[in-house]
DNA sequence: AAAGTAATCCGAAACGTTTCGCGAAACGTT
DNA sequence: AACGTTTCGCGAAACGTTTCGGATTACTTT
């Protein structure tokens, strides 16, 4: 309530001179004044109003997050939450903090993001946007600081993984155990990671040989939901996989749902692995063998590159992150083999 | 990059005309001028800068989130991201965006909370704070409009869970099942939710003529890590209980890593319930018997709530919330009576 | 003692909006 | 024709800061 006016007022300074004192300003105030002012302004309850302070520095020590695509639930899910994770654990430390713009939508116009340039952030994280968005386009003919996570952009600075390799990882896991009839749950086609993840397992069959049936190729989301619903279908075909990949974590639980409903028995009957390597996948029954993507480094990362894309120190470079494979419990030998 | 008063000189009319045209302000302006006025906007790429725009209207649409105190570590658990998640599917309805309030580390003194009230917030949802706190009691003396969470204020409006009755809950099914000597992982008591579940867990044993040992009570953070610690101490006892209630689902899966290096097997040589109902507690080996919180439903309750407050309409009543026993697989008859 | 430099502090402009007061024009009513 | 009532539109103040230019004073140097 109390402005830096009452406080100039009450301690007999110019506005100026309070602001200088306040901020160890740019210019130089006299110990003993700058004493009577931090006395009164304490004495006032004063706190300074970002709002001003922001219109006229024109930075606001805000990091914008632009979530996921809506249509995948994926707020909900387990990406989501983990990257902001390690990303509010990097600006807790970097000093700023975290406006998530829940307004916007998409990115697939101007207007769409203009929430984004209002002046309340510096820059922004994208998670997982659309592959082609003239919004961000947009943001680098403005020069408007910001990188993109799971997500693609000519000019702007990304952070993904090597999807291709880390399914590739996967499926030659699966054809090292004996098996052969391989299916997918695959994800979106549009999403980076979907389309990536998909084309890479395609890939890998054919490099190793085996047969890809396209019957025993399911789209899904990359909710629990659809990938239950993608799983019941692989397991009532006639004549069904040993093993299926999984365009993610979420996907393989929903399968693993599927799987328990129809009797199923995981790793016996058919052997299971996801992609994302989440938290709660390790405590899944049975231990679900995963791809890991390595959550914490790459929100950590895109962080820090971020406030140095703001700070215009050296825009570093985009970065692919590797995978690995995290064997578990949910893959075995095909029962054939037995 | 154009402002209004661009927009003003290109179609020849004054700031405030201008401002009314955009906003279907609060006086009218001719269709046509209007029309004129949206075109030169559009042409010069017009965005409004909300800065400005909050600083004079005092309202930003955007919520202020203070994360759970740090040392618990529970930013990174199902606590936060369970009620964020909620929170953030509400506002995105609600049309407001949310702040994370990363520099926010305690709401121990005046100063500490003064990011939340420099104009870029309209209100704040507080998650799990400390229980007496200097800084809530002033934000209802200058009348901040606020709600807590798994927190308790005398002034503030206050939602909770009913933790006594929850915990009752949990040991009456052990009873139930014929346990007689019972331990407990502990929260931390300085917060109100481990307060509540530590009593009411030796007040519901007492109530049903059972032995509270000493030695059976472990203190835990909130974390898995710290879980495990605990239960590793519980199970290497001489004389070890048949069955542990868990302050949380993270302590109960802490306590289960504990079970499987120590060869003990759940439910058959111990019975553990959980508190929390977290969504992956369901898909744990074996499935978690717990006390369910309703994130959804009070995240979403608290949101509204906080929206209420802010537009003045009548202020809602602090609630407590219900809980309610979800019996999984961790829970069984004592070995003795088999 | 004069001149130059440094310290101190004030006033005012700026940031980009919203909104109030007021005058001018346009319209309808007796 | 005189009067009231809208409609329209401009200018200016306000929101709470930061920061620049310049005026005054004090200190140093020749």
């Amino acid at each position: 309530m109390a402005t830096i006016k009452d406080i100039a007022r009450e301690a007999k300074v110019s506005v100026s001179t309070v602001s200088y004192a306040l901020n160890d300003g740019p210019r130089s105030v006299p110990a003993e004044v700058k004493v009577r002012i931090l006395e009164v302004a304490s004495k006032l309850h004063y706190r300074p109003n970002r709002l001003a302070r922001s219109l006229i520095t024109r930075k606001s020590n805000v990091i914008g997050i632009v979530p996921p695509r809506v249509e995948f639930n994926m707020v909900a899910g387990p990406y989501f939450v983990n990257m902001l994770n390690g990303i509010v654990n990097a600006y807790e430390d970097l000093e700023q903090d975290v406006l998530i713009l829940t307004q916007i939508k998409s990115t697939e116009s101007r207007e769409a993001i203009y929430p984004l340039l209002d002046g309340r952030c510096d820059g922004a994280i994208f998670l997982a946007p659309y592959q082609e968005s003239v919004g961000i386009n947009y943001l680098n003919e403005i020069g408007f600081p910001h990188v993109i996570l799971n997500g693609r952009n000519a000019k702007s600075v990304c952070f993904d993984i090597d999807n291709r390799t880390g399914m590739k990882l996967g499926v030659e896991h699966l054809a090292a155990l004996g098996h052969k009839k391989i299916g997918m749950i695959q994800g979106p086609e549009d999403h980076i990671d979907g389309f990536e993840r998909n084309s890479g397992f395609i890939e890998s069959m054919k490099n190793l040989g085996l047969e890809v049936r396209p019957d025993w190729l399911v789209m899904a989301g990359f909710d629990r939901c659809s990938g239950e619903l993608a799983g019941r279908r692989l397991l009532l075909l006639k004549d069904r996989p040993t093993a299926i990949c999984c365009a993610n974590d979420e996907t393989a639980l929903g399968l693993y749902t599927a799987c328990v409903e129809l009797g199923v028995k995981v790793p016996e009957e058919i052997s299971i692995v996801g992609f994302d390597n989440a938290p709660n996948s390790a405590s899944s029954e049975p231990a679900l063998t995963t791809i890991q993507q390595p959550f914490e480094e790459m929100s950590g990362h895109a962080s820090k590159t971020l406030m140095a894309l703001i700070d215009g120190r050296l825009a570093q470079q985009s970065r692919r992150f590797d995978t690995s494979l995290v064997v578990r419990q949910s893959t075995a030998r095909p029962m054939e083999d037995k």
